[in-house]
DNA sequence: GAACTTAATTAGAATAGTTCTTGATCTAAA
DNA sequence: TTTAGATCAAGAACTATTCTAATTAAGTTC
């Protein structure tokens, strides 16, 4: 039997991703947040990953998740003015967030729609991202 | 010539809208508003009103403008975390952030579209709130 | 209109999420 | 191994916003 390729750590999560070079902290957070739909902010990653990392510290989780948003690993949701939230679903897609529950979900665009193309934009407008927040009730 | 009927106020804003009762503080908010397309914060609102209120402050600027947005009267906006903006434009409309100037522009739906026919919503969903934001460069 | 009640305003303190600073530690390369 | 640069930890600092307490204004009742 032979030893595990180099690229593969204790984690699972490959050395480097999109050009980040994935520590550590990096690890913990990241696979942290692959395994959960709910939208972590980052304090709930802090007290989550410290089971691992017990020195870890909360503004290394915020270096962390800014490093991962930034080499398009992750996706930063808000709503209003609440903490930010995480999201590990790169796909375009939209938030809905349940006022009973306090939940968050991700909302698909139904086959073949390009959001952009409904929209009545100025000419040579180049849209670099979108956001769609819902907020409701599952009734 | 008869006087101006008691429900219109020297700033041309009547005494109630939507039943908010329309005090001078949140009439010059609000007027100000109207006027502008550049979707201040309430930092701009507040330098801006102190012109016509000199002992305004700017805890009360985040008075009115709250009770503004509970009673429909504007918009608040939000791009990730920066300080929330305001809005007088009340149809279902985005918001494009471009990233050259800083300018914030509206944008609205093409003629017929209703976005939630576009989302794949689970059913008996209520949607009370539809917020989306672009980010791009006017190329 | 005077007394009373409630709402609105002000000024400044407090809060909370996030960012910054500094020094220590780790990593990759030479 | 040495060096340079990146990352991390701890706590201070920052900033938009909210809260508190006291004052003022507005509306209501007599």
């Amino acid at each position: 039997m032979t030893t595990q390729p180099s690229q593969i750590q204790p984690t699972g999560i490959p050395e480097e991703i999109n050009g980040l070079r994935m520590t550590r902290q990096r690890q913990e957070v990241y696979r942290f947040l692959m395994g959960e739909q709910s939208h972590p902010t980052a304090n709930e990653v802090f007290i989550r990953i410290k089971e691992a990392l017990p020195n870890v510290s909360l503004a290394t989780v915020y270096n962390c998740l800014e490093a991962l948003v930034q080499h398009k690993i992750v996706r930063q949701v808000n709503f209003d003015r609440e903490p930010s939230r995480y999201c590990p679903n790169l796909d375009e897609h939209g938030h809905f967030h349940d006022e009973t529950t306090g939940t968050i979900h991700d909302v698909k665009f139904k086959p073949g729609i390009k959001l952009t193309d409904l929209l009545d934009l100025p000419p040579n407008t180049v849209i670099k991202d979108i956001e769609i927040t819902l907020r409701g009730q599952l009734a």
